[in-house]
DNA sequence: CACTTATTATGAGTACTTCACAATAAGGTG
DNA sequence: CACCTTATTGTGAAGTACTCATAATAAGTG
C-alpha cells in the first residue's frame, strides 16, 4: 500500500482528481498484471466493495488513456491490463490455456518502432508497436502429448 | 472469378466440400482485405443474397483455422480477415480513423519468432507473432494540424 | 438417383463493453 | 472548515460482436 502516494501523485499530474476507486483498481491492476476488467473488479472490491463493474470500465480506459495503464487484447480473449508501462514490452500467449507472459524487447529499446513500408502504402507515424507470439506454453505441450506419439491432430487443440 | 477453382481445390485438400457459401466468403475476404465479418457479409451479399451472418461467423472461423484465412483483431475493433496468409506480414491501423495498411516482415522471412525470454518465465513454442504497429496516418495528422501549432493536445485524440 | 453427413439457416442467447443520466464526493474558495 | 463547483461514480439499460442449439438443406459418394 505504499504505492498509495506515488499513484496519487500520478493522477494528480494528470490532472485527475485521487478516488479511492481509482487507487483500488491501480492496486488491483498492480498485484495481478494480464487481468480482464472483470478480474480487476473482483480484486479491487476486496478493498472496495461497493465498486462497481462500470466504474472500473471508464477507470481502465481512461487511465489507459492517460498512459498510466497499458491495454491488449489477445485473439478470443477481453482486454488485458497491466501497470508495466513504457518500456515496450511484448506478450506471448497461450493458445491453449490463454496463459500469458511478458517478453522483454529484443532489439533495445525502441525496436519495432520503426515498420519497412511497402512502396504503394502511405506510411504512419508509429507511436506503439504490440508485438503478440502465440504458442503452446511447456504445460499444455506435456497434456497434449498424453496420446501415442505417431497420433497426430485430428482435431487441432480448440478454438 | 476465375480464382473459384483455385478455392475449390484448397478446400478439397482440407477435406471441406465447395459450397457456394464458402466460395463467397473468400472471395469477399480477397476484394476486401481487413474487413470485419459485417463487411465481409455485404460484400458477399452482393453475389449471394440469401447468405447469412451466421454462416460468415462459421466459415471465417473454420476457415481461419485451417490457414485459409487470416484474423486479427485491432484494438477497439472487431475482429478483420485477410487471404495473405503465410508471408508473416504484420499492421499498422490508425488509432485515429482506423484505417490498417500491411506491414512487410523487416528481418527476413520468419523474424518476430523468436522472443527473448526473462529468467523467471517459462518459455512457450511459438508459432506465430502478429505485431500491430499503432500510429496516426497521414491524413489524420493534416486534420488535427488545423489549429495554430502553438496548441498542444488538451484534450487527446479520440477514445 | 438416392443417401449420408457436412454445412447452412433460424432463432435465441451470451460476453464484453458502452451510454445516458442521476447521485456522490474531491478539492479549491471564501 | 463549511460551501460550492464539477469531476467522478453508481444505476439501469442498451449495443456490438459473436456463439450456441437445432432444424432444414445440399455436397459428394456409391
Amino acid at each position: 500500500m505504499a504505492d498509495q502516494e506515488a499513484w496519487a501523485s500520478a493522477l494528480h499530474s494528470h490532472g485527475r482528481r485521487v478516488t479511492k476507486q481509482r487507487l483500488a483498481v491501480l492496486a488491483a491492476v498492480q498485484h495481478n498484471p494480464h487481468s480482464p476488467a472483470e478480474g480487476i473488479l473482483a480484486a479491487a472490491r476486496k478493498d472496495l466493495p461497493e465498486l462497481t463493474a462500470q466504474s472500473v470500465y471508464v477507470v481502465l480506459s481512461d487511465l489507459t488513456d492517460l498512459q498510466m495503464l497499458r491495454r491488449f487484447e489477445p485473439p478470443h480473449s477481453p482486454a488485458l491490463y497491466e501497470t508495466r508501462v513504457g518500456d515496450n514490452h511484448h506478450h506471448a500467449v497461450c493458445i491453449s490455456c490463454g496463459r500469458v507472459e511478458d517478453v522483454d524487447c529484443a532489439v533495445g529499446h525502441a525496436p519495432c518502432l520503426t515498420p519497412h513500408w511497402n512502396e504503394n502504402s502511405k506510411p504512419m507515424t508509429i507511436q506503439i508497436a504490440d508485438v503478440l507470439y502465440q504458442g503452446i506454453c511447456q504445460d499444455c505441450q506435456a497434456k497434449q502429448q498424453l496420446p501415442t506419439q505417431t497420433q497426430v491432430t485430428h482435431e487441432i487443440g480448440e478454438r
